[in-house]
DNA sequence: GCAGTGTTTTGATTTAAATCAAAAAACATG
DNA sequence: CATGTTTTTTGATTTAAATCAAAACACTGC
């Protein structure tokens, strides 16, 4: 695998003021001093190759990582071999902070697609949060959204049949979409079926029976890795677990 | 429910220097100017009775809160009212970090036993972070721990069969024991068998019926809530799934 | 375009765990 | 301490999902 420049990398575009993402990643409320201040911290955009790692559990943790564009999913792996999806990370996410606890990452991060990333270090993660109480705060935020988010999960696995959590991941997932500006009832899934049914904690024959089922019953229309939602209400119904406290819904 | 002082509350004994817990909850390396500052942050101890809750979801996040005495246990539950158990928390733990996202509880929090907790508001947390970086260190490292914790109990739910589930909670609470300077062998439960099972994701009866087993293959021996792990090896044999980097085991 | 490889779907069968049902044990209460 | 209530265990049966097996379908590189 020779380490080819990837055709969609805008070379040094670098620039928080412009950036896309800048929305998502940052915090609103900085000024412009404050704004430059982010900006020189943040170190580089790394690329990296589909199925290449952006770090590997164990590692020493580096920095904090924002994806500009591909896919990122963590996972856990036992001794035995035995893999667990822990989420999958798109544009606009941050990861890393799995490391804080034993400044190691406890989990493997590996591009599921070519895919750009920023690197805040450590250190400048740190200079940051000190001298920026608005950055703190929006750091501890997102990482509210990881623990939050896992707990999602960890409701799901424990308490849903598969059709409800394929049902809850869709809804999600177009929820995210909706978020960001893309369409709601039409997208490209970011992963192969393996790594759905890893993440969902099922087999990939059910997972793909469950996609075959909800396609039965006119909820979806799924061809590869596009899916379009075509009843919004009957799949939110099958995934009527999620829940966000009654204060979001205001 | 008249509110009756606990006989084990002793009473404004609220002393960062002199609290058993220091070791856990707290810093090392403060020095004493800094350990005073922290000690006048913490608010008061709350004495929360069984079944209480110590925050609800959607509730505002008023403080990171540690537990003293007591158990606590942390559930998010659906609009049709199944409910997933998230953590347990015992004397040492910190919890309230699920708020960050929303400054909104994501889950609820409620006492298994009578309780006694530290509060440390937000205010004050906000503080200690921008004054004290090694403050600040530290509870990226509490949240780097809440992580890590979650993660492993995906692992446990999205592969582990209900056996394998029993033995690494049973070994990871061994540990715990062990870490605190008490006995990995012979300990209580703090909870019910009802809400051990939500927390595995299995059915109560699934539970007993684990235990058995484990009692039958003389791993461990049960009578209520007392357990004796009988053969740590093969508990841990079981429970492999658990495993820390590689770097933790060195 | 076609062979070869990997991925996804579909079908048949097995199995682990849920559910249903009831007894036994622990706990609370008057 | 006897009674009612809750919790836990044990047993029989059902069921959802895993596994096993194979076909269909995409994607790759020549």
């Amino acid at each position: 695998m020779k380490t080819v420049p990837l055709q969609s990398a805008k070379k040094s575009a670098v620039s928080c003021h412009n950036c896309s993402l800048s929305e998502l990643c940052l915090p609103r409320g900085l000024n412009r001093e404050e704004l430059d201040l982010l900006e020189s911290s943040i170190n580089k955009t790394i690329k990296i190759k589909k199925k290449d790692y952006l770090f590997h559990r164990g590692d020493n943790q580096k920095a904090i990582f924002a994806i500009k564009a591909g896919a990122i999913k963590t996972s856990l792996s036992t001794p035995d071999g035995e893999e667990q999806i822990l989420g999958f990370y798109l544009p606009g996410d941050l990861l890393g902070f799995d490391a804080f606890a034993r400044d190691r990452h406890t989990c493997d991060a590996q591009a599921l697609d070519d895919t750009l990333v920023c690197e805040l270090s450590m250190d400048n993660f740190q200079e940051l949060c000190g001298k920026l109480p608005i950055m703190r705060g929006q750091m501890m935020r997102q990482i509210g959204t990881e623990i939050e988010r896992e707990q999602m999960l960890l409701l799901t696995l424990g308490q849903m049949r598969t059709e409800e959590r394929l049902a809850t991941f869709l809804s999600s997932l177009s929820e995210r979409n909706k978020d960001r500006g893309f369409s709601q009832a039409e997208f490209n899934l970011p992963m192969a079926r393996h790594d759905l049914a890893n993440y969902l904690g099922m087999a990939v024959e059910t997972l793909s029976r469950m996609f075959s089922r909800l396609q039965e019953e006119k909820i979806i229309a799924v061809q590869h890795r596009l899916v379009k939602i075509e009843d919004m209400g009957r799949l939110k119904q099958l995934a009527h677990h999620t829940c966000r406290p009654a204060s979001d819904v205001l």
